[in-house]
DNA sequence: CTGCTCGCAGAGAGCGCTCCCAGGACGGGA
DNA sequence: TCCCGTCCTGGGAGCGCTCTCTGCGAGCAG
C-alpha cells in the first residue's frame, strides 16, 4: 500500500533521497535520514522488493537445488546454507530435485533460468553438462558442494580420501576380510561420492594386499538405515564367509548394519567392527566409528562462497579454495581389533 | 537481456499481444500465439518476474516456516509441500526458524513481511499472536500444520485422539502399567503437539482407572532417538517399578527407547511393549507398532488450501476443512500382550 | 442496411523503486 | 572576488511487464 513516495511526502524529501536513506546506500545527512526512518516507521513502510529487483537485477535469493531433505547430511546442509543466508539478507528458494526426471527439468529450464534468483547452491547433485551450462548462460554463479559435474566452484571433502582412511581404520586393527556398504550406483558412477569413497575402500585394500577379498565384499543399497540394515543381512548372510568388519559409505547405513548384526545374534564389535561416514548427530548413542565431516559447516561455507561470487563483502575471507573440506577419524565403540 | 517487447517486435506483434500469448491470459488467435511462442524461443526470452510481480502485485512464491528440517515429520512434510507447490508453478522459500529468539522476529518481522511472498505455510510452529497479526495486516494468507496459535486455516491430526488410542491399544493388550516418552514442554504448553498427546494418553488412562499409574511415569525428552534412549533409560532404570509398555510421543524416540531397552537385556515386546506415533521409513525395519499419519500428504493438503486461499483454480475440491486429518494405527512386532 | 456483439490486436499508462545527472550551498585556496 | 571541490538533495527516466481502454472487422439478427 505504503510506497516510497508516500514516505518522501511525509519527511518532506525526494523520493531519491528517501530511497538513499532507507537503503543505505548513497550520502544522506544524518538527520535527513533520521527524518526519513521515522515517517517510515509511522505509515508502516514496506519496501517492494520486485520494484527493487527490476531496476537493480538483483533478487537477493539464492536457489539451493537439493536431492533430499530428509537425509541427516542435506539436512544438515540446508540448516547451515539457511542460516547462513538469513544472516546476509538473503532468502532460499528450495528446489528438491531427485535424480533425473522431468521435474528436474523442469526446475532447471523453468524456475532457475527465471531471474528469481541470483546464484544456485548444488548440493549432492549429479549436474549435467547442459544444466550447468543453462545456468552459466543465464550468468548466475554456482557452487557445488558434493556431486559432480564441471562448472562453478565445487566444494566437497576428499571422499576417496575418506574411504581409504576408513578402510585403513579397520585394516590397522588387523581386519581382512572387510566389507563394503556402498552407495547405490557406486560402482556405475565413479565419480560420485559413493562412487569415490568405494574407489577409496579398494585402494586401500589393494595396497594392504587383499584387492582380492575387497571385490568380493561389496554391496549397494540405499543409503538409508533400512537400506544398511538389509545390505548387512546379505553380507553377513553367509556364516562361512563372513567378514569381520564392515565399512559403510554413510553412518545412517553403518546404524543399519549394527541392527543387523544384533539381529544375527553378532555383537558389535565383538563379532564385526563397523565403521561409518559422516559424523551424524545419532552416531555417538551407537558408540559408532566414523569419519566426520561437517555438513552445517558446509553449508555455511558455500554460502561465503556464494555471497564472495555475488561481490558481497564478506567480514572473513575465504579459505583457499580447491583445497578438500576437513573430516576427521573419530574412534568409538564400534570398532575392535580383529579376533584371531 | 531479452524483454518482451523484443519478443513482440520479432512476431511483429504489440507487447500486449506477446504478453498475453506467452502468460495464456485473455484471448489470441492460435496462429498468433504460436508466432509468439517461436520468436519466444528464438531469442532466449526469459520472463522477469520482478516486472511480472511489480503489476500484478502477485509474487508465484510461498513462504514455508518451519522449525526442523532434519527430523522425519518435518521432512517428509516440507517435501510433500515442496513437490506440491512446483506443481502449481510456485516457487518455495524456506524459513528454518526455531523456537523465540530474534532470527523468528526478524523472519516475520523483515522475511515474511515483506512483499515476497504471497502467502506462509507454518509447520509445527506456536505462533504469537503477534505474529499471525502481522501477517494478517499485510493480507497474507497463512495456513498453519500442526502447532497451535490462533489464525489463519488450521490443519492437523487430532493429537488428543492419537494419544489415547496409542494409550488404548496398550491397555487393550493388558498393560497397566505404561509410561509416556513424552516431548520437551508438554506438560508447560499443552497446546502443543506434544502437549495435547500427553493429555490423550492420561484420559485414557484415567479412564481405565489407571490415573494414579500414569503420573508417575512421564518423562519429557528431545523428539529425537537419542533423546527417546536417554529418556528410556530413565524410564525403565528402576527395576522394582518397571513398567511394562511404553508409548512414545514419536517413533524417532520409540526407536532410541527399543534401542535403550536392548541395552538393558530386555527384549522387545517380550519384556516390554513399545508403540510410537508418525508411521516413520523406518517404522518397519524396527518392527514397530505405531499410530501413523501421512505427513508428505499433510504438507500436500496445506499446498491445497493455500493455493485456494490465494483464489487458484483446483482440480479436485477441498475435503471438509475442520475435520482433522487421517491417523491409522499399524500393529507391529513391538506390542504384546502383557506379561501376567 | 443498420446496429450489436464478439474475437482479436494495439496504444499506452503505470506498478515502485533506483540511479544518473544536475544543481544548490558552503568553504577554502588563489 | 572567483573558482573549484565537497556534501547533500531533487528531478526524472526507465527497469519489464500487465491490463484497461479503444478500435477494427466479421458475423448476425432485425
Amino acid at each position: 500500500m505504503a510506497a516510497i513516495g508516500d514516505v518522501a511526502r511525509l519527511a518532506g524529501v525526494s523520493k531519491a533521497t528517501a530511497s538513499r536513506a532507507l537503503s543505505g546506500r548513497g550520502h544522506v545527512a544524518e538527520s535527513t535520514r533520521h527524518r526519513v526512518e521515522v515517517a517510515a516507521a509511522e505509515i508502516g513502510y514496506i519496501a517492494s522488493p520486485a520494484a527493487a529487483s527490476l531496476v537493480t537485477g538483483r533478487t537477493m535469493n539464492v536457489g539451493v537445488v537439493i536431492p533430499f531433505v530428509n537425509r541427516w547430511f542435506f539436512g544438515e546442509v540446508l540448516e547451515g546454507i539457511e542460516r547462513a543466508l538469513l544472516g546476509a539478507g538473503y532468502d532460499l528458494t528450495l528446489y528438491n530435485v531427485g535424480s533425473a526426471g522431468q521435474d528436474r527439468d523442469r526446475v532447471f529450464d523453468f524456475f532457475l533460468a527465471r531471474k528469481r534468483v541470483d546464484a544456485v547452491i548444488a548440493v549432492g547433485v549429479d549436474l549435467t553438462e547442459r544444466e550447468t551450462a543453462s545456468l552459466d548462460r543465464r550468468e548466475k554463479p554456482l557452487v557445488s558442494l558434493g556431486g559432480s559435474g564441471a562448472g562453478g566452484a565445487r566444494l566437497s571433502i576428499d571422499d576417496r580420501a575418506a574411504g581409504a582412511l576408513a578402510t585403513e581404520h579397520l585394516l590397522h586393527l588387523g581386519h581382512t576380510r572387510i566389507a563394503h556398504l556402498a552407495g547405490e550406483g557406486a560402482l556405475s558412477n565413479p565419480e560420485s561420492v559413493h562412487g569415490c569413497r568405494r574407489e577409496g575402500f579398494l585402494e586401500a585394500m589393494a595396497a594392504a594386499g587383499h584387492a582380492s577379498e575387497a571385490d568380493a565384499h561389496i554391496v549397494e543399497a540405499e543409503m538409508t538405515m533400512p537400506g544398511g540394515y538389509t545390505g548387512a543381512l546379505q553380507l553377513l548372510g553367509h556364516p562361512g564367509r563372513r567378514p569381520s568388519a564392515v565399512f559403510a559409505v554413510s553412518d545412517e547405513m553403518a546404524f543399519g548394519a549394527i541392527r543387523a548384526a544384533e539381529r544375527l545374534g553378532l555383537t558389535v564389535p565383538g563379532d564385526l567392527s563397523i565403521i561409518g561416514v559422516d559424523g551424524h548427530e545419532y552416531a555417538e548413542m551407537f558408540g559408532l566409528t566414523t569419519i566426520e565431516q561437517y555438513p552445517g559447516a558446509q553449508g555455511r561455507l558455500a554460502v561465503d562462497v556464494v555471497l564472495h561470487l555475488l561481490g558481497e563483502d564478506l567480514a572473513d575471507p575465504l579459505p583457499d579454495s580447491g583445497a578438500p573440506l576437513p573430516t576427521r577419524l573419530v574412534v568409538r565403540s564400534s570398532t575392535t581389533a580383529a579376533p584371531r
